[in-house]
DNA sequence: CAGGTTGTTTTCCATAGCGGAAACTATTGC
DNA sequence: GCAATAGTTTCCGCTATGGAAAACAACCTG
């Protein structure tokens, strides 16, 4: 019952990057970065970790091959939504300590 | 128009304690450490970065003055506040990016 | 009020994460 | 081939984090 926050969505770079792919399918790079405020080496590392978990594909798609797409996985969708629980079950504090 | 994820307030530790204070009013830190899974150092570090922002105000209240009483202050109910939102707004993605 | 106990904080240390700049790789278009 | 573009990796410094242990504070008992 108690989802617990992902450690590799939840810092804020990544919790944006995924909430984008979640909300926006697949996503250029490039869209992902001028929506972020963050420098190109530090996007890139932030999305290398999202791939390592799983959580996104990374693809070269269309005729340019050097732009790269990005998109969740399911494991990734799965995994955002059990974080967005967990976020929602603790901003709702439905578990309020007793403080008899 | 859009609101901030507040650095202070958005690690997962920091965040817990704020909801549980925001929907507990006072609270003893010994509640909060026990419903966190933290050392004690570990959680006198991360309320002492919620006091020093001015978000929750300590004190050694009851007759045992050994125990800290832990409560948001004003300016932290509302930093509190501009997080959730931020958080909603990021969530519910209503700002998905034209791909066009 | 000395001495032990409990609750909290601080110090110390080791580790992990982060971000920018610059170097590097790959690809495109001329 | 060469310049420009898109991304990645390396390097470096800095901040954050957490646990253990020492320190500190407040209480309690005899």
């Amino acid at each position: 019952m108690t989802a617990d926050l992902d450690p590799i969505i939840h810092p804020a770079h990544r919790l944006r990057i995924c909430a984008m792919l979640v909300a926006g399918g697949t996503l250029e790079l490039s869209v992902v970065k001028d929506h972020l405020d963050l420098s190109p080496s530090a996007l890139s590392k932030q999305v290398a970790a999202l791939v390592d978990a799983g959580y996104v594909k990374q693809e070269r798609l269309g005729s340019d091959t050097r732009r790269v797409w990005l998109s969740m996985t399911r494991q990734g969708r799965k995994a955002y939504q059990g974080h967005v629980d967990a976020l929602r079950e603790i901003v709702n504090a439905t578990t309020v300590p007793s403080t008899d």
